[in-house]
DNA sequence: ATTCACTCTAAAGTCGACTTGAGAGTCAAC
DNA sequence: GTTGACTCTCAAGTCGACTTTAGAGTGAAT
């Protein structure tokens, strides 16, 4: 086991070996995402190697869109001895449904856009309906 | 224009008619987003009926991922006569870039899943490799 | 004249995910 | 034995988009 200390990683370096500062770590550990796996006499964090990767599967879980609350109960079930797959896809699920549904109403504002430009002039000079601000949004989702 | 009076709008009734809460309507003023079209003595707001359909804008752009102060860059170009689409327009596309990444990883982690699934009790007993937390999300954007 | 729903302002609180600041201990090197 | 980089804790601050609270005025109906 003393050979394993030797490898543990203190937080700077963890910080550095994932791109995630210091005070975020610390932060993480506060909210039960994160221990280090030991604390010497001078109450100094330390890590294991495999934190790096801890790390960065909270930090692409977070650009995924997933909140550190759902990447805690990722990593729950991942202790209860479960594979966290079945709660990540339920997840993965819904947040897909999410963004795809905000994906397809900015494409159809996309290319009504395109159909506007064609249009500007004409409809720039006939000063349009009152109520508008930017058809484009305002028939977002119309049909 | 005391006929115009009579279709102005109180606070609760613009809510009621939006959906949108008394106390974000007085925000939005704040901030500069939506300004009350006339204040009686009493210092009531009132507001055009055609501002039913600028909240709802505010509304629906927020939905589709738009920040308050975006919004409120769309509206200035209103207010400067110049169409506001153009600035819609860059504003949605890269909007519509960050999400589309985001859909697309996911999608990558959705069928990796379902591949996940059919070999899941292969992998639970191999234990598979340490530093993997969830092979799904730790390869997403590796192949 | 009073009730009651509605409105007002100003200030403070909330949430998530951190960051910043203050003051103090630690550790290897010179 | 002192410098300098690193670490610690605890508290408070930040950002966006609001909500909540407190206390007070308004307006129509009874």
């Amino acid at each position: 086991m003393s050979e394993n200390n030797q490898k543990l990683l203190q937080i700077g370096e963890l910080s550095k070996q994932t791109g995630v500062a210091v005070s975020a770590l610390r932060y993480y550990e506060e909210v039960n995402l994160l221990q280090p796996s030991y604390r010497n006499d001078s109450k100094y964090r330390f890590y294991l190697p495999s934190d790096v990767a801890l790390v960065n599967f909270i930090k692409k879980s977070k650009g995924l869109g997933f909140t550190l609350e759902e990447i805690k109960s990722i990593l729950n079930e991942r202790d209860k001895g479960r594979s966290p797959c079945p709660v990540v896809r339920s997840l993965a699920k819904s947040k897909i449904k999410d963004l795809q549904k905000k994906v397809d109403e900015l494409k159809k504002l996309e290319k009504e856009l395109k159909n506007y430009i064609v249009e500007a002039s004409s409809e720039l000079e006939s000063g349009s309906s009152d109520s508008r601000i930017c058809g484009l949004i305002d028939n977002a989702d119309k049909r």
